[in-house]
DNA sequence: GCCAGGATGTTA
DNA sequence: AACATCCTGGCG
């Protein structure tokens, strides 16, 4: 087990969020394995907030790779993104479900009532459980001593179309784990 | 299944 | 000012 470091995402983004499928991701003590993930293209990619944003092809610029993209979404939930930048392609991978391995009492609390499996079976859910915010916005969290991803062995993940866009519906740059129960939607 | 809630970046 | 949006929980 190895830890991913910014040159991870430096592969384009479709690989990153393939490879992602089954590593651990470790927020401030909290771990969960990674279970689904959708993948981002700054370039091309009408999905994506490059596409419509000018601060997203600020930041994609301006920032390095494996930083921490969050915003809020419909006003209500966080998302976490990670910048992809460096290789042939650009752009982001969405977590959008994980597991709890480490610190599930603490995701419970900030979950009240939430069933163990689906504390963090969705975007806005696990960034709810993990107490993941804006306050991360732009934030180099790969090195710190107790963030970080764990790259734990390769998983052959499902694909699928991505979720809740409108345009780019075709294209199956959404993975999930095979054998897990906390998937956002069934694939 | 449907729908409100709610903040933000962006355009009109 | 008004619009669309990488969503969720509650109620039918």
């Amino acid at each position: 087990m190895t830890r991913v470091l910014e040159d991870f995402f430096e592969q384009d983004p479709v690989t990153c969020a393939r490879r992602l499928i089954g590593c651990r991701f470790n927020w401030h003590g909290c771990v969960a394995r990674i279970v689904e993930t959708e993948a981002y293209e700054s370039a091309g990619d009408p999905a994506c907030h490059t596409w419509f944003r000018p601060s997203a092809r600020e930041f994609v610029s301006r920032q390095q790779p494996g930083d921490a993209y969050v915003y809020l979404n419909y006003g209500v939930h966080w998302l976490f993104n990670i910048l992809v930048k460096g290789g042939e392609r650009e752009g982001f991978v969405l977590f959008r479900a994980v597991e709890p391995l480490n610190g599930i009492e603490r995701m419970r609390e900030r979950r009240p009532g939430a069933k163990d499996e689906l504390l963090g079976a969705g975007p806005g859910r696990l960034t709810r459980a993990l107490g993941i915010n804006g306050q991360s916005h732009g934030a180099s969290f790969l090195r710190a001593a107790r963030c970080g991803i764990l790259l734990d062995s390769p998983v052959e993940p499902l694909a699928g179309p991505r979720i809740g866009i409108s345009r780019a519906r075709e294209l199956p740059w959404r993975f999930g784990h095979p054998a897990s129960h906390s998937l956002s939607h069934r694939f």
